[in-house]
DNA sequence: AAAAAAT
């Protein structure tokens, strides 16, 4: 092919062959992986700044059969010849450069670490493990060995402690090891495998023209992509780690231009990745450390083909690490084809609702009454100090006509969903996340992976397709250990998933309104476990349950009190108080100065916000 | 019947 695919052409090209000595790149020894952190962030600014003048100079370094048809100029906008159909290469390890991936040194404390202490440590983070050779979890920063640029940006942020799936994920992760991690969002999973990305960057030859990314890192929607950069510019910057983001819905040309200027690490959904890649802005022959993110999400929205399609472009001996929240049969099968002799953790188990701290009240009221019982539940959040609220519908036209009932009612509501703008979407987000729109009515869109502080309520005003989705959005609250709420309205119209959330409702160990336990007993549908359990998707636990916790820890015992868990307010009163004509929790929200933005609510709470339920 | 994602 033009491309220069195979090993020889492109090494003439010089793609491949970027020559560690040729470009002042020498490794230290195998002692440490933080020793050469000088040296090669030096070299880094060096290259940084020849990059910046870099201009038009290289464009006929890469691209192979390209060069001509570019008409000389660089980064010209209209010059890309028509796409191309994507080749499979025919991979010969043998003849490829040869990359670093082990980097991983234990620390004395870790190594001296009796197996009675590690297991101990496991078992308190609701952590398993699967495969040979696994090594310790780290307990502290400091036991990670990160290089001291990525140290100091962990010292900044004030975080303490590694959350469970960083302590046990980075020394698989720096050991080089194809690795499967199973965790919630919002675990610190996203810099479980970016730390070890940047250690793994730093130790590959520098930046060649036409070189594309070492780090390729690929995710299901525009938003989490975005929020994954995000952790990257964080501990990419003092490092000189060049990363871009690549997703539909925005203007091709910045995410081009970033391309070719070159980046050690490419965040992308899949549609626009394999857009530029056909285009030749980009390819993935120095992809030597795959990340899929939410892979249950990608093959959920389809995407498997695509994904294949991007990973037939990696070497074949690259690290593969592979993230899911859940671990359907699916999943293990996208791991058998694109992992090798790959290791696991399971952070919590994958039961349900994993969430017995998420407190999950579920309504079963007509679809007439959702709207004025949506109102009720609004008014008594915001009497709340905390009150970040997602407010879920089936559809984007739904969505629309929530928002807006809402606002007329004077509620600072915003809406997400894939109809909107991404522009919009990201606007929307924004407005969330810092909480300055307390309320987001938003489309399963925002069910997975996004990860937002202090959600506190999630209210279903429609009840998802199914009962996994259920599960992804009431997981948007009760972040990191925090409290949540989860209020679900629930219609006749539903009553086939009542089974279901029957069953999720029990394992929660949660109140069952006597209407829902009536129509799950009526409704035939599935039964017994229903979609749960069958060892076929959502929970996914192989053959059956207990594979990974509920049959040990996880289930019973920890930290779930029948009643006040979390905020008092939602107490275990609150459904026979409920509904009882009561409107106004606190008496100080009054209605009808609409517009005024939302500083009419409590600051602190002062209204009375444990009274209502 | 719906949502997401490349256009």
């Amino acid at each position: 092919m033009s491309h220069g695919w195979n090993s020889t052409s492109a090494s003439a090209s010089g793609g491949w062959d970027s020559g560690r000595a040729s470009n002042g790149y020498s490794r230290p020894d195998r002692g440490s992986y933080r020793s050469y952190d000088d040296n090669s962030r030096r070299d880094r600014k060096d290259f940084g700044s020849h990059s910046s003048t870099r201009g038009d100079s290289y464009g006929g370094g890469y691209g192979g059969g390209y060069g001509s048809s570019r008409g000389g100029r660089g980064g010209g906008r209209f010059s890309h010849p028509p796409p191309q159909e994507l080749v499979k290469p025919n991979w010969d390890v043998q003849s490829l450069p040869t990359f670093e991936k082990n980097f991983y040194i234990e620390h004395p404390a870790v190594t001296s670490r009796s197996e009675q202490e590690v297991n101990e440590y496991r078992d308190i983070h609701e952590m398993t493990i699967h495969g040979d050779g696994i090594p310790n979890p780290i307990t502290t920063f400091v036991e990670a060995g990160f290089p001291d640029y990525v140290m100091s940006e962990i010292t900044k942020l004030g975080f303490e402690k590694p959350t469970a799936i960083q302590s046990q994920g980075w020394p698989m992760a720096l050991s080089g090891r194809d690795m499967v991690g199973i965790a919630a969002t919002g675990s610190g999973k996203t810099l479980a495998y970016t730390l070890p990305g940047i250690v793994h960057i730093n130790a590959q030859p520098l930046l060649q023209p036409g070189d594309g990314p070492i780090v390729l890192i690929l995710a299901p929607t525009r938003e989490l992509a975005v929020q994954i950069q995000t952790e990257c510019n964080k501990y990419g910057s003092s490092s000189r780690i060049r990363n871009t983001c690549v997703y539909g819905g925005v203007p091709r040309g910045p995410q081009i231009r970033d391309l070719k200027r070159g980046v050690e690490i490419c965040i992308a959904t899949p549609g626009r990745l394999i857009d530029m890649l056909q285009m030749g802005i980009t390819n993935l022959r120095r992809v030597t450390y795959l990340v899929l993110d939410e892979a249950d999400r990608m093959l959920d929205m389809g995407f498997e083909p695509q994904i294949r399609k991007i990973v037939d472009q990696i070497r074949p001996d690259r690290q593969t690490l592979m993230w899911s929240a859940t671990w359907p049969k699916e999943v293990q099968q996208l791991a058998r084809d694109f992992l090798h002799d790959y290791i696991q953790v399971n952070i919590g188990s994958l039961d349900l609702a994993a969430s017995h701290h998420i407190k999950q009240i579920v309504e079963v009221i007509p679809e007439a009454d959702k709207r004025s019982r949506l109102s009720r539940h609004l008014e008594q959040i915001m009497n709340q100090r905390e009150n970040k609220t997602i407010i879920f519908s089936m559809t984007k036209r739904n969505a629309d006509d929530i928002t807006r009932n809402l606002r007329q009612d004077g509620w600072p509501a915003l809406a997400i969903h894939g109809d909107k703008s991404q522009n919009e979407r990201d606007w929307v987000i924004d407005q969330f996340r810092d909480g300055k729109s307390p309320i987001m009515v938003a489309t399963d869109v925002a069910s997975r992976g996004l990860d937002i502080k202090d959600v506190k309520f999630v209210i279903n005003y429609d009840f998802p397709n199914n009962v996994e989705d259920y599960v992804h959005r009431i997981g948007r609250t009760g972040r990191a250990g925090a409290s949540g709420t989860a209020i679900t309205f629930f219609t006749t119209e539903n009553a086939r998933s009542s089974k279901d959330l029957v069953h999720i409702l029990l394992e929660a160990k949660q109140e069952i309104p006597q209407a829902l336990e009536e129509m799950a007993r009526y409704n035939s549908r599935g039964g017994g476990l229903g979609r749960w359990g069958r060892g076929g998707r959502g929970a996914g636990r192989g053959g059956g349950r207990g594979r990974f916790g509920s049959s040990g820890r996880g289930s019973g015992g920890r930290g779930y009190h029948s009643g006040g868990y979390g905020d008092s307010s939602y107490g275990s009163s609150r459904s026979s108080s409920y509904g009882g004509g009561r409107t106004n929790g606190g008496g100080s929200y009054s209605r009808g100065d609409r517009d005024g933005g939302y500083s009419r609510y409590p600051v602190n709470g002062g209204g009375g916000s444990s009274g209502g339920w």
